[in-house]
DNA sequence: CTTTGAATATTAGCCGGCTAATGGTAGCTT
DNA sequence: AAGCTACCATTAGCCGGCTAATATTCAAAG
C-alpha cells in the first residue's frame, strides 16, 4: 500500500504548508494563527460563551481558553459575566478587536490567492465544494 | 467579505477535524500524530539524515528533532553516526519500527474511509488530484 | 431542602509546530 | 595552515492542539 496515494495523506500534507501560510498572514496583522478563527466567530456573533465558541471552531474548551488568554492580554477581546449563569462568561470584541478585521480581510485575500495560485477558477470552485462536503 | 467562502478558510476548517482523526488512528497503533509522517519517509528510504527528513516532511529541523526524540525513546528508530560527516546522524528503523507499518496501514485504510465517507468515488478522485496540485 | 448530577471554566501536563540562538564540523579561500 | 563561511544538530522558549482532573455553579430529583 502507498500512503502517498490516499486522500488522508494528501490532505495532511497540504495542511502543513497551509498552516504556515496562515501563520504568516495572521502575524502580519498582529494575530497568532490560532486566534484568527476565534475572532472570525466573534465577528459573526459577538458576546458568545467560551463553550459555544469552542463548538463553533471545533476546538476543545481548554484550547479556546488558552487562545482567549492571548486575545485578552493583547486587548482584542474583553470578558464579562453571563447575566443569568455564574458559570459562564461572555466574550466581547474590543474596538481594537473590531478594527483588526479590515486588516485581516486584506491579508486573507492575499492568502487566498497564494493558496489557489496553481489552480484554475473551476478547479478552485470544485475544491471549495469538496472541502465543504468533507466536514459537514 | 465572507471568510467562510474562501478556500483558505475551508481548508483550515477541514484540517482541524482531519488532524483529530489522524491522532486517533495513530494512537491506536502506538504512535503519536506527528510521528507517522516521519515514519512514512523512513519506510520509503531508511537511514536518512534529520535535515533531509525535515525537508521531505516539510517541517523545521527542530520539530523533526523533537519527534525523533519520542521515536528513539519508544524504540521505533535508532541513531547512528554518518560515516563521512561528523555533523550529521543517520536515522534507522528498528525491527519494531519496521513492524508497525502493517498496523498503521490497516488503521490508515479506516481513516481513508472515514475521511472520504461523504464523497463519491469520482469526487474522491477529484479531491486527491486537486490536493496534489495545491502543494506541488 | 438536600443531594446528586450535569455544565462551565480553568489548571496541569503532554505532543507538535515554529523562530532564534548555540556549538561543532566541513569546506573553501587566502 | 588560518580563518571565514556554510551546514547540521540541538536547546530554549513561544503558541496551539489535546486529555484528564478540579472547582464552581446550576438544575433536577428525592
Amino acid at each position: 500500500m502507498q500512503f502517498e496515494d490516499t486522500a488522508a495523506y494528501l490532505l495532511a500534507k497540504a495542511t502543513v504548508l497551509h498552516k504556515n501560510a496562515i501563520q504568516k498572514y495572521a502575524n502580519s496583522v498582529g494575530l497568532h494563527s490560532g486566534q484568527v478563527f476565534v475572532m472570525m466567530e466573534l465577528w459573526k456573533v459577538d458576546g458568545q460563551r467560551q463553550i459555544d465558541l469552542a463548538a463553533r471552531v471545533n476546538l476543545s474548551p481548554p484550547t479556546v481558553n488558552k487562545i482567549l488568554g492571548g486575545l485578552l492580554e493583547n486587548d482584542f477581546v474583553t470578558c464579562a459575566r453571563y447575566e443569568d449563569d455564574a458559570r459562564s462568561t461572555r466574550i466581547f470584541l474590543t474596538p481594537k478587536g473590531v478594527q483588526v478585521r479590515d486588516a485581516l480581510e486584506e491579508a486573507w485575500i492575499e492568502l487566498e490567492e497564494q493558496t489557489l495560485g496553481s489552480l484554475t477558477d473551476t478547479e478552485a470552485l470544485m475544491l471549495k465544494q469538496l472541502l465543504e462536503k468533507l466536514f459537514l
